[in-house]
DNA sequence: ACCCAGGTGGCCC
DNA sequence: GGGCCACATGGG
């Protein structure tokens, strides 16, 4: 059986169901993927409470505001002089390309979204695909660092190219968007518990696939 | 006092 | 193309 398959099974029967992104719409979950570069979920958590509170979650709002005032409620997610701008111009392109509407917004060829996407300022692929998968539902498979660590630890990955890692993964899972998500959601959970830089492996759900399990892989 | 965090863009060879 | 580096806050 495929081993791909196989570390899902496991994770998913050691985590249980995950249910990612936590967000109440789409257009949080945009705000949150830009926010969340290099930081934690926490600080992102508190950033968007912050702009909720001010009422400016909200596409239009946020095209309209001072760079300085979404400053003011990002601020705990760091990188303050590049994401609070980024937002701002984000919101605008939106509402230029789409009046702000994301449903006809991913209403077009993922690739072409994609391309889009990877055309705003501090949207690289990561950001991108997150995106596309969380507040678009299209079927693109996220790759984050967590991701790239537990595949190389696990020996599977030629290449730790995004594009490469991604396309490993597209090619060893049925295409499906909420299955990306949850095995997505499950790396990462993981790589918080367990898969740390100085990996604890005792009770790794992965322990016999894992090469830092036995010091055998498969 | 470190090191790390669900990246990105710029620069260098 | 691959390999560094700055970026900034807050937590462990």
């Amino acid at each position: 059986m495929a081993l791909v398959r196989r570390v899902y099974d496991r994770l998913r029967a050691h985590y249980g169901p995950q249910a990612w992104w936590p967000a109440d719409t789409p257009f949080e979950v945009i705000v949150g993927a830009l926010l969340m570069q290099q930081t934690s979920w926490g600080r992102v958590e508190e950033a968007i409470g912050n702009l909720k509170a001010a009422g400016l979650l909200d596409v239009r709002r946020l095209a309209r505001a001072d760079v300085a005032t979404i400053r003011r409620h990002v601020r705990a997610a760091g990188l303050y002089r590049t994401k609070p701008a980024r937002l701002r111009s984000f919101c605008r392109h939106l509402l230029a390309r789409a009046d702000g509407d994301l449903g006809p917004y991913f209403e077009r060829p993922t690739a072409e979204i994609r391309a889009d996407l990877l055309a705003q300022r501090g949207v690289g692929p990561e950001t991108a695909d997150s995106i596309l998968l969380y507040a678009g539902g299209h079927p693109v498979f996220v790759v984050d660092a967590y991701t790239v660590r537990i595949g190389t630890r696990l020996g599977l990955l030629p290449s730790t190219r995004y594009d490469d890692v991604q396309a490993f993964f597209e090619a060893r899972l049925p295409r499906d968007a909420d299955l990306y998500k949850e095995v997505h959601a499950l790396l990462v959970v993981h790589a918080k518990a367990l898969c740390r830089p100085r990996p604890r492996c005792p009770d790794c759900p992965l322990l016999r696939i894992c090469a830092y399990g036995t010091g055998r892989k498969r």
